[in-house]
DNA sequence: GTTTAAGAGGACTATTTTAGTCCTATTTTG
DNA sequence: CAAAATAGGACTAAAATAGTCCTCTTAAAC
C-alpha cells in the first residue's frame, strides 16, 4: 500500500501541534499525554526529528523541543526521511550492485524517475501547509492526467 | 524509506519486458526463468496483475498472459495499487473511523492531500515511460523548488 | 552540591508485514 | 484423457517495524 509508518504518521502530527505555538518548548511527556501515545514511543520520534536537525532541543530540567525554523521551511519529504531514511522505493535506487538481478534488470534507472516524481511531490508541501486549512492545499495540476481520482484500479 | 514491496519491483520488470513484444503470450514458468525469479513468486505477482486487469489472460495448455492495453495507458499508479492495495500513505486515509486518536488527530484531511500529491506524481509515469530511454522521461519541474537534490535530509 | 526533570543514545523484544512456497481446482489443447 | 497452463487459497518463514527499557549526560531548582 506504499504505506509510511507509524512513527511518520506521529511525527506529522507532534510537529503540527508544535507548529501552532512557534516557539514554545515542549517535553517529550507533554506531548505524548496530550495525544494519547506512549510516552517512550513520542520520545523516540523527538529524538529522530531532533537528530534530523527538524526540531531543536533545549536539555537539563525545564527543556523539551521546539521547530528549527519557520513550518513553511519544513519539507514533507524532510520529515519523512528523518524518520524512515532516505525517500526511495527500491532498495537499488539507494546502493548500487546490490541486486541480484541488477544486469538483467534494466529498470534500475527508470526507478530513479519514479522516485524523483514522488520526492518532488514530497518537497512540495510544507508543515505550513499542513496546518493551513486543507482547502488551502497547492494541488498539483502541472500535467493533464487521462484519470485523477481516487485509488484509480481502472 | 517509503517503500514499495519487492512484489511491486518484480511486477514493474515483467511488465516491462512484456510491453517489449506487445501482444505476445508469456508463460509465468517463461518469464521466471528469463529473469531468474522464482516461479511461484512470478506466477503470483501474474495472477495479481491479472486480477487488476493490467494483464490479459489465456488459460489453458499454450496460455499464458499479456498487457491488457498499450503501454500508455499503464499507469504507475495503477501496478502499485494492484501489487499493494490502494495508494494511501496512512491507514486513516483509507478507512474512516479506525483511529484511536482520530478525534484529537486533525492531520487527517491534510494526509489526504499528501496522497494525492503522491498519487499524482505516479499517475504521471507510464509503462511507456518506462520503455523508453530515461533521459526522455517527464521532469516534473513544476515548482520552483528549495532543493531537489538527492535524498534530502539537511 | 544534591536532587530532579529533562534529552541522547543504544539494545532488546514483540508484533506485524511481506515474501515465498505449496496444494487443489479449473481450463483448454492435442 | 494427458499435459500445460492459469485461479485461488492456505500456510510458513523471514524481515521490518513498533514499542519498551536501561544507562548516561545536561541543566535548573532548591
Amino acid at each position: 500500500m506504499l504505506r509510511i509508518g507509524k512513527l511518520t504518521d506521529y511525527g506529522v502530527l507532534l510537529l503540527t501541534d508544535m507548529a501552532a505555538a512557534p516557539g514554545e518548548l515542549r517535553s517529550a511527556t507533554e506531548l505524548a499525554e496530550k495525544h494519547h501515545l506512549g510516552g517512550a514511543t513520542v520520545a523516540k520520534v523527538l529524538k529522530l526529528l531532533s537528530k534530523a536537525q527538524l526540531l531543536e532541543t533545549v536539555r537539563g530540567s525545564g527543556g523539551g523541543y521546539r521547530l528549527c525554523c519557520e513550518a513553511s521551511a519544513i519539507r514533507m519529504s524532510d520529515i519523512i526521511a528523518a524518520l524512515e531514511g532516505p525517500i526511495a522505493l527500491t532498495e537499488c535506487s539507494v546502493h548500487d550492485g546490490n541486486c541480484s538481478i541488477e544486469s538483467d534488470c534494466g529498470v534500475r534507472t527508470h526507478w530513479q524517475v519514479i522516485n524523483n516524481a514522488v520526492h518532488t511531490a514530497l518537497n512540495n508541501v510544507t508543515l505550513a501547509d499542513l496546518v493551513k486549512p486543507a482547502s488551502a492545499m497547492p494541488q498539483e495540476q502541472h500535467i493533464p492526467l487521462t484519470a485523477v481520482g481516487g485509488l484509480s484500479r481502472a
